[in-house]
DNA sequence: ATAGGGTTAG
């Protein structure tokens, strides 16, 4: 994009003089509208009393309209166009407007027409316009903008060079974000953590932790920033050293860390050290608002303590909506369908107004639970009684409903008719429930469609090349794998994770670093002795002839799963439930080797895969062979 | 009137 800034008139001094009005009755009902039409009504009284040409008054409407949700920005243009000598703030108020409507050139172009009109730009206006060219990565605009900052005076301004780092870093301009950063005298808590995540998100971990660690007076703020730069990368034990440390220095947890840490717990499957956090929230005086509240009833859920999100939901004062959608959510990954929608129908009945979420929840609940009917049901529900328009993630549910349950002609013919063209997520759904039906034809022309469209996603190349290898088409299996080599996409090594007494274990396939391999792996193989005296086949789902049939093992008998299912059977007693968390799906043979382990050694496991739950419990998994 | 950190599906 070509550069919309040409001119950088020499600035003069401010002309008109400011009026000054006591704050009059229509003025004050200005500032309690909530709509337009109210508006309305109070601009017509102050155009009475003379005011239309009065900055204060009109920068008042204008505020209202440009930036307010109930707004609308063309009608704040159209007053901004009678003022004759419109005053900075009213030019910040229309770039902020742009700004919230993702409108880089227009922002830029109304900041031009400021300097070209010799009002002179403020501390407010610099923040607004290096934000506008985050946008889209205006990166000679954002440069010249610097150079206006310094031009006019604030080069020294925080508001502005915090704003400078946040566009650095979004350009990924490192060695600009830094250089702002250490010009700065007095560094604030965004500046820390706007530098310290900025690095995080781009995979900086090192050069993240660099800077943190050069702060000698940390705030909570600045924990918070490293130890969620660890969450954001995967990095879950860094993450936990980490929280260790802070605690040792004494520093307060916030609602931010409990959070950032809980959702480290979730994602890791680590139960007691996220009952921890909880105790750690309900003793401090930590205000329990209900984004906590949400993050808590998601870590108990995606832990497999369907019963204490409940018990903790049921026990909220106060349920915001997203605590609702998320405790629907944790029943759809249960498989308890017919749960969410008593939910739903409970928060009717309590007048809380469902909204898009709670409706991807509960369709994502059907499918996962085979309601078919209801789910279409729901589908139409929530457009007929709220008005609510299905959106992508609708169909994505829908598709993923229908597909599961062997639709799969219907499920594109919803594709075909939606009113905007599937995205990838959609797309993928179709694909996942070919694997499942094993639809050759219909999967091959899918498949290639998503892995175009997302080409470094391994998962959907590993997919289609298993649907080749199960058709026997063993050249298309290898032509998948040379184009997956050809782009350097890696396959995502798959691990599973047991938390025993509050230590978290990890295991990859046919991995043997782990301390006890040896006792482990005889386990694994005195299990799998006493599952075959009670029926267990290899089950390889008809992909096992692309292995070398001089291998003496079946690699099957040492995924990660049943290492971490072994590792679980020798710590523990007898009786004590498993909790097993996995990054990718359940593979058919560990589900049935799981169902069998559950009833020979009477031990209920629950795993919790990239998707879903299973509950294995007396030879039966809650799915009922569902996923 | 300005900026940074947390949650909700597959």
């Amino acid at each position: 994009m070509a550069p919309i800034l040409h001119v950088i008139p020499t600035p003069q001094s401010p002309a008109s003089p400011k009026t000054t009005n006591t704050l009059s009755t229509p003025l004050r009902g200005l500032e309690s509208c909530s709509t337009m039409s109210e508006l309305k009504q109070f601009q017509a009284q102050i155009i009475k009393l003379g005011l239309s040409c009065d900055n204060d008054a009109m920068g008042r409407v204008i505020k209202f309209c440009a930036t307010f949700e109930s707004g609308d920005l063309n009608y704040a243009l159209q007053v901004f166009h009678k003022l004759p000598n419109p005053d900075t703030f009213i030019y910040n108020t229309i770039i902020r407007g742009y700004l919230q409507s993702q409108l880089l050139k227009e922002s830029l172009l109304f900041y031009s027409h400021m300097l070209e009109r010799s009002v002179r730009p403020n501390n407010f206006t610099f923040p607004l316009v290096i934000r506008a060219c985050c946008i889209d990565n205006a990166v000679e605009e954002g440069k010249q903008i610097h150079g206006h900052v310094i031009k006019f005076g604030f080069g020294f301004d925080k508001f502005s060079q915090n704003n400078l780092i946040h566009m650095y870093v979004n350009f990924h301009f490192l060695e600009e974000a830094m250089m702002v950063f250490d010009s700065m005298y007095e560094k604030d808590d965004v500046s820390w953590t706007t530098l310290i995540s900025g690095f995080a998100q781009l995979g900086y971990l090192a050069e993240a932790f660099r800077v943190f660690d050069s702060n000698s007076e940390k705030s909570s703020v600045c924990w918070n920033a490293m130890i969620s730069a660890y969450v954001h990368n995967n990095q879950f034990h860094q993450a936990f050293a980490l929280f260790e440390r802070m605690m040792s220095e004494d520093v307060v947890i916030d609602n931010f860390i409990a959070a950032s840490m809980l959702s480290a717990c979730t994602r890791l499957g680590a139960l007691k050290q996220g009952e921890w956090i909880v105790e750690q929230v309900k003793k401090s005086r930590i205000d329990l608002d209900s984004k906590l509240a949400t993050t808590i009833i998601d870590m108990y859920s995606k832990c497999g303590c369907l019963d204490k999100a409940l018990q903790f939901f049921k026990g909220l004062p106060r349920k915001g909506i997203s605590s609702w959608n998320c405790m629907i959510g944790g029943l759809a990954m249960h498989g308890k369908g017919e749960a969410a929608i008593e939910l739903l129908k409970e928060m009717e009945s309590k007048k809380v107004a469902p909204d898009y979420i709670t409706f991807v929840n509960l369709l994502s609940a059907c499918a996962h639970s085979g309601l078919i009917e209801e789910g279409k049901y729901y589908f139409h529900y929530m457009k007929e009684a709220y008005g609510i328009e299905p959106g992508m993630e609708h169909y994505g549910c829908l598709v993923d409903l229908l597909g599961r349950a062997g639709l799969l002609e219907e499920a594109r013919k919803i594709i075909k008719e939606m009113p905007m063209s599937a995205d990838v997520g959609v797309l993928g759904a179709l694909f996942g429930a070919c694997r499942i039906h094993k639809n050759i034809e219909l999967g091959e022309i899918i498949g290639k469609q998503v892995i175009e469209l997302e080409p470094q996603n391994s998962g959907r190349y590993v997919l289609l090349a298993n649907l080749y290898a199960y058709a026997g088409r063993w050249e298309d299996v290898a032509n998948i794998r040379k184009l997956m080599n050809d782009r350097g996409v890696k396959k995502v090594p798959g691990f599973s994770v047991v938390e025993l007494e509050g230590v978290v274990s990890e295991f990859i396939a046919g991995g043997r670093t782990h301390p006890q391999a040896k006792e482990i792996y005889a386990k694994v193989n005195e299990i799998l002795d006493c599952i075959k005296s009670a029926g267990y086949v290899p089950d390889s789902d008809g992909l096992q002839q692309d292995i070398d049939e001089e291998e003496r093992e079946n690699p099957l008998y040492y995924h990660s799963e049943k290492l971490a299912i072994a590792f679980g059977l020798l710590k523990t007693k007898p009786g004590a439930v498993l909790r097993i968390t996995k990054n990718l799906r359940v593979c058919k043979d560990c589900h049935q080797a799981s169902k069998l382990i559950s009833k020979v050694y009477d031990r209920e496991i629950i795993v919790r895969d990239r998707n879903r739950f299973h509950h294995f419990k007396d030879g039966e998994c809650s799915c009922k062979d569902y996923w």
